[in-house]
DNA sequence: ACCTGAACACCGTTCAAGT
DNA sequence: ACCTGAACACCGTTCAAGT
């Protein structure tokens, strides 16, 4: 009855030896195809062509197309490294892999919509969530503090990532309009004359900068509420 | 050039007055697709059946599929409410919206996924972003740290509640049994011996209050936190 | 003004068949 | 053991045509 949970993590690949295509090499192609193209440029037959083989090939080596993009998703935190905490200090760490996180997922844009849809459960998430129980140990949280500190600090890089994710490839990085945003914006906002106020500060001028510098608030008074918990 | 940014929201909708099918009534079908069968399950054409219409119909109504997301999408942010920080005090007030948040979210799972994917311009969200403008100056923010206390508990509250809606799926809520997944998760975990120490706990066995008890704990953080910032 | 069906250009996935 | 193409059951969206 339990129609149980699967991932890819949890089952053998095919093979330790490699034949002609493999794995390893689809995955790369896979993460060549969403970095440039984002995860609707991903399909089955895209990826097939581009490896120059039949779309239907590539079941082979991957169950389904959630399989390859778990695969995919594993590569991304691979780039998020937790620096040691005996050697910088734990509050230190956190807020050098907390820029780490947000900056892997801002060259990688794909990866904040497989956070709220696919498990992480691959070696190199593993990885990381291990290094991470280290450091809030190492801050001095014990039992289910250590989790659900680390939990915290992650919700916040992520909650704030995804959005600003979104964003990005909403109005597009390049050709930026600040007068057109601040129109659109204050045509949504009408009726709204606290949100309006908004409007006339200069957010608008340098997304960028001000959203570094909301990350960077945030970022500090997560860490402290952390602190405070400790003290307690 | 500037392939500008569009949103259901900065559109006139195509009459006021209401003939034969309405704008109101398709929206409304769709949240009711949406809750039972997920943002997989809505497409045009099922939807256009459960309305008998064409699938095309509803093109008239709606600019395309992503236009009516924003439309369901709208209606969630309608669930949250922002207590009156003048009567219960800002913090109280922010604790309540959070829980709020994630009810909400809890409610209508598929919301989760288009966090990061569609501007949040409606009617609904922007009441919410409102009171919550108004909730922070109360505490005693000014200036751009309204906006950045608002955005950090917000991101907190998303970035944990993402998390827990996709598990809630992956695995779904009925017929989970603890030791499957204590099983996947040990598995996974081989090679890790300090996130192995976590299968030792119970966290498995009620996994719904520990979720509780993990945004608790973060929430508490993240207001100590902000806290912090004003007394600065 | 509103609704339709046919058509276009896609999807992911299965499976019998090939080598 | 690996790869193929055909086929199935879907998608969102456009558009000429109807009323």
């Amino acid at each position: 009855m339990s129609k149980s949970f699967t991932s890819v993590w949890l089952r053998e690949p095919r093979k330790a030896t490699t034949p002609g295509r493999s794995r390893e090499e689809i995955v790369r192609a896979a993460l060549e195809l969403l970095d440039e193209e984002g995860l609707g440029g991903l399909s089955m037959r895209k990826l097939g062509a581009k490896l120059s083989a039949g779309a239907t090939s590539l079941y082979w080596y991957v169950a389904n197309k959630d399989e390859l993009l778990e695969l995919a998703y594993d590569e991304v935190w691979a780039e998020m490294i937790v620096p040691d905490p005996d050697e910088v200090g734990w509050r230190e760490a956190a807020s050098v892999l907390a820029y780490g996180m947000r900056q892997a997922m801002l060259r990688h844009p794909w990866s904040a919509d497989l956070l709220g849809r696919l498990p992480a459960l691959g070696p190199n998430a593993m990885h990381v969530a291990d290094k991470m129980r280290r450091l809030f140990k190492v801050a001095g949280f014990s039992g289910l503090d250590i989790d659900f500190a680390n939990s915290t600090l992650t919700a916040y890089v992520f909650g704030m990532t995804i959005p600003e994710v979104a964003w990005n490839a909403a109005i597009g990085v390049e050709n930026y309009d600040p007068d057109e945003m601040r129109a659109s914006v204050t045509k949504a906002a009408a009726q709204f004359p606290d949100l309006l106020e908004r409007m006339h500060m200069d957010s608008y001028d340098d997304p960028q900068a001000v959203r570094a510098m909301a990350f960077d608030f945030g970022l500090v008074s997560v860490l402290d509420g952390l602190e405070r918990r400790l003290a307690a």
